[in-house]
DNA sequence: CCCGACAGAACAAACGATTGCGCAAACAGC
DNA sequence: GCTGTTTGCGCAATCGTTTGTTCTGTCGGG
């Protein structure tokens, strides 16, 4: 017999197998007799029994396990929130599925992937771009579920506070006496992108600075996006910035590169600080202030919001957004010329 | 009723659930006429109805779902190895659990874990460091499981190639003229230092050059790392080498810090390689020559064997070691001084 | 006209747990 | 000594499938 059973255990006590589910699962209100719970319990340690997941899943239409889904598994923002995830779903006894989703996944894929559903007690959604209708198909099969790295509106979101995090860069890019600050800025059509774009401005005007829109490129999330959008904005604009702020680690380090080939020295020339700290901004040359950005505490709180809604009972549409770690100040920003 | 069960299917088809259940699973050698399956499946498709993967494994004893314990999320050789396998098991019908295994892990937790054990089909262990025992009673338990990432005697493991890799890039740098070429080591204690270290000398060996140990420098897996090996090792020598081979992307990284800060120019005075092709090797200045290294192909191999032995029912202990991607040449290398 | 053979579908027993209910023994109150 | 309550535990149904076995016709052959 590869693995004991709960029968096993019974017949070696010489008890129901009904009693040893109640003493098994450890629960208080039984009732009972202390040596007959003994008896039960030397007899479980004895054969090693673990109780099996399926079944109990079966019988309790709880899997404990969550599901995760991510658009790409390479970006360290994802792998973060993973990690984050999976710790917080460890330690609250579930397990983590995850599933790779693309982003512009055909909407029969993603219901064939709810198919799988109900071997899930819950979803972890970091990949509803524009998924309103697979959020709504959520709701209506009663799935509990929280977007993540996006509000959602109307379900469970967990995301970056983007505004704040924005504000803090610009407030020390500001600090240093600059005044025309660039904003390479991601996807137009990702909302933490557009979040950052009008966290620059926001930010900006909260300084007293008139956000130029002519200092704005849309850079992606790649570094040779940032670099291209970085020549792009040299190219266009007759006083080059004297900082410029990036949506992304990697587009700020893809703009260093260009910088350097324009024979800009950063940050004598123009200052740089980006979103999101992380090992890469240790590894260019100049290393790269930044603002860190929460990732593996949004996985956490992701995972402890679902749970909550799973052991709760309750779906609630609650939206955290979490506040940025802070500036991490190195090589790359320094005073404005001129000043 | 939130979802439609078989017997749901079977009663408005007018047929017993065993019926329903044969003609839903599509087997070939069924008998059963056609206007009755018929009837089956239109019902089937008006309720929208999906069998329970639950009750399904209860009954099977297969979940159709793969365990993958990985020592760090964060590291992007894992992450790519969880989207290999993640990309076959989708492919071939199967979930993937994913299970976050610190290093040095206790055993006794270790065997905790092995209690979610049952709820897979089979396990892809990306983190049995020195854990023989773990191996061993997974064997015992009958779980069919791979070893990725290092090769475990006795266990069906997938890894890299380490020696092939070394020598693709041994071979550039002695192409280019190099015959004084430090290596940057891993971890003594990790599989894959260890045969990097031990590919440095053979490839040097085929080249006819004598390895030199003082030449070896154990750096780590971090830029931290690498930069304090390459400090110690310039610190050690009377000549500096011509060129240097990072076990490690990072550590190759650290090491062009410090050769920045003491002067000596890459590629002009010393040529720098390392093992592992991904993004940061084109945000450093200079971009670093790698040798690529299928981590995704490993986490898909993993996979493919693990479903190979699971559905096979013959536990195997064939050992597959991939090839190197190949020399992506960049920038950090060059012909050595004086040719 | 009877007897297999066979197709088509129903019956029923699992898989391994959880849980409402019922039953016996022990015990108290009167 | 009889009833009523409590305590401790067993009985049996159930979760949703899969699958071996059995049953009922129908049909062809002798």
């Amino acid at each position: 017999m590869a693995v004991a059973t709960l029968s096993d255990v019974a017949a070696r006590a010489a008890v129901d197998v009904s009693t040893a589910s109640r003493v098994l699962r450890g629960e208080e209100g039984q009732r009972v007799r202390e040596e007959t719970r003994a008896r039960i319990l030397a007899a479980a340690d004895a054969l090693g029994y673990r109780a099996n997941p399926v079944a109990r899943a079966l019988r309790t239409a709880r899997t404990h396990t969550l599901g995760m889904a991510v658009p790409q598994l390479d970006n360290p923002v994802f792998a973060a929130a993973i990690a984050g995830a999976e710790r917080v779903a460890a330690a609250r006894g579930y397990a983590l599925l995850i599933s790779h989703l693309e982003d512009a996944l055909p909407a029969k894929d993603a219901y064939a992937r709810l198919a799988q559903l109900n071997r899930v007690d819950g979803l972890l959604a970091a990949t509803l771009e524009e998924d309103a209708p697979l959020a709504e198909a959520l709701a209506r099969a009663g799935v509990p579920f929280v977007a993540l790295n996006r509000v959602l509106p109307g379900a469970c979101s967990v995301a970056l506070d983007n505004i704040a995090a924005m504000r803090v860069a610009v407030d020390h890019l500001v600090s240093l006496g600059h005044r025309r600050i660039a904003h390479l800025a991601g996807r137009a059509s990702g909302w933490n992108g557009r979040l950052r774009l009008a966290g620059w401005r926001a930010a900006l005007r909260a300084q007293g600075i008139r956000p130029d829109p002519e200092l704005v490129e849309h850079a992606g999330y790649t570094a040779s996006g940032g670099a291209a959008a970085m020549a792009a904005l040299l190219a266009r604009v007759r006083t080059p910035p004297t900082a410029v702020l990036a949506a992304t680690l990697v587009s700020a380090a893809g703009a260093l590169r260009t910088l350097r080939q324009a024979g800009l020295a950063v940050p004598g020339d123009v200052s740089v600080a980006a979103l999101h700290d992380g090992p890469v901004a240790e590894l260019v040359e100049p290393q790269l202030t930044t603002v860190a950005l929460p990732a593996e505490a949004m996985g956490a709180a992701g995972a402890e919001a679902l749970i909550a809604m799973i052991e709760g009972g309750q779906v609630s549409d609650a939206t955290t957004l979490l506040p940025p770690g802070g500036l991490v100040r190195r090589a790359s920003t320094g005073a404005a010329r001129g000043r």
